[in-house]
RNA sequence: GGCAGGUUGCCCGAGUGGCCAAAGGGAGCUGACUGUAAAUCAGCCGCGCAAGCUACGGGAGUUCGAAUCUCUCACCUGCCA
């Protein structure tokens, strides 16, 4: 479906069903042999289609950090997400409701999804980032905070009170609210307000979360319709419900299909998944979603975890990995990731990767890339960045034309 | 020429009798980073596997014990001639 088509669609999505409220707005093109889950498709959004699957590259404050949009788009990028919690702090939604939403105000033409601020939930709350995608640990409690920091979320039944991490001013999120700044950022696809557990937490406390989760979706629905009528004159912005449940099955494949049935959009699936159970997981959930929705697979992205994603059904994903490790210096190649700050790449002027086609193997060595962290040099977090955003679009873009 | 201050590990710099192989930075080395409180964070950082050795400008002393006190030499920095 072509962009304009979709927004004359629009009208068609305010009837009152719920069940017929989502758009139709996402086709299979083909399927993994020998496999019931992989797929290849595509996603129209009135920006535009994304030939799935596909990595979505996180630009949360309307930028991916030290890349010019027109890189992105260069490198090949098909659509970036943003940030509700971080764009609402700064410079605020109205601000960008005002200039013409999202895309308008980044230059990026391109489609665009924006997180709920479900994921600061957890980041500022529990705050246990480690126990996201990695190793799991024994250690179960419901109220871990990270050392040395402090609690800057807490989490009720009806929603979450944020202190700002900027100036430390109190903010509260509810459903309600989530969908009003993602509406107002005016981004394609949008995330239903959902709470992010952790490994950590008590079997118990992920079944009350899960239900919170669930309560809080019917909410997102609620509004989402409920702003979708009143700004029908607007391009019509996909709901995807987000499927949490930590590592239990029974969790992961009530949450499922309990989302399945209200008329979302596509889904997200997130939350605490350990990195040896991801395929389990997502294959869990996608078993239990609707078929004809897209699946996307939230903050996940290193070139293991794609293969097995994509194995089990994911259609896209975004991840902040290629970006921030690559400001830090963290280059992939086709041999894995390395550190060019390493003092054996000081004389190596090899391009990063070999058969990497992105501006930077093209044009610089390893031994540049190495002086320009040395000498805290910003374009060195350009290149590098310039370089994983690539690596990783043309990873799943090779995996696409696979299937 | 006189008076005063100074010389500490690769660099800067704290330390003025034992708790000093010597604070803290920086540099260097390594690791981590998965819906971004991240151009961030963590560890190592005299030599040796160890017992131990060598180290606070050089040398000589005082003391049970000196980076720390005394003498002397060298160099540096101020101010006065």
């Amino acid at each position: 479906m072509s962009a304009p088509e979709l927004i004359a669609d629009g009208s068609a999505f305010h009837s009152s069903a719920v069940d017929n409220f989502a758009t139709d707005n996402f086709s299979l093109t083909a399927r993994l042999p020998g496999n019931e889950l992989g797929r290849t498709g595509v996603l129209s959004t009135p920006h535009g289609d994304i030939r799935t699957p596909a990595f979505i590259a996180v630009g949360t404050k309307a930028t991916v950090k030290a890349v010019l949009p027109e890189s992105m788009l260069e490198l090949g990028a098909q659509a970036v997400l943003a940030n509700a919690y971080h764009l609402y702090l700064q410079p605020g939604p109205e601000l960008i409701d005002e200039v013409g939403g999202l895309g308008k105000f980044m230059n990026w033409s391109g489609p665009t999804f924006t997180d709920s601020g479900g994921f600061q939930v957890m980041s500022l709350g529990a705050g246990f980032k480690k126990v996201l995608a990695m190793n799991a640990t024994t250690v179960q409690a419901d109220d871990v905070i990270a050392e040395g920091k402090t609690r800057l979320a807490h989490v009720d039944d009806d929603g979450v009170t944020f202190k700002s991490h900027l100036d430390g001013s109190r903010h509260r999120f509810t459903p309600e609210v989530s969908m009003q700044i993602q509406h107002q950022l005016g981004a394609d696809i949008i995330f239903a307000f959902d709470e992010l557990t952790t490994l950590m937490n008590t079997r118990s406390y992920q079944e009350s979360s899960l239900e919170r989760t669930r309560l809080w979706a019917l909410r997102c629905v609620a509004e989402h319709r409920r702003l979708t009528e009143i700004r029908a004159d607007r391009p019509y912005q996909a709901l995807f419900g987000v499927i949490q449940g930590a590592q239990y099955e029974d969790l992961r494949r009530k949450a499922a299909q309990d989302l399945g049935r209200m008329g979302f959009d596509g889904f997200g699936i997130g939350g605490a998944l350990e990195k040896e159970n991801l395929g389990t997981i997502v294959r869990w959930v996608n078993e239990e979603l609707p078929e004809n929705k897209p699946r996307h697979l939230l903050g996940i992205s290193e070139p293991d975890d794609i293969f097995i994603a994509v194995q089990n059904g994911i259609d896209t994903f975004d991840c902040v990995s290629p970006s921030r490790v690559a400001r830090n210096g963290a280059l992939y190649s086709l041999d894995g990731r390395f550190n060019v700050t390493n003092s054996r790449y000081r004389r190596d002027l090899a391009p990063i990767s070999d058969d990497c086609d992105c501006y930077t193997c093209a044009n610089y060595s390893r031994a540049y890339l190495n002086h320009l962290f040395k000498a805290k040099e910003m374009i060195s977090c350009t290149l590098a960045t310039i370089h994983n955003e690539r690596f990783i679009v043309k990873l799943v873009d090779d995996i696409r034309r696979s299937i």
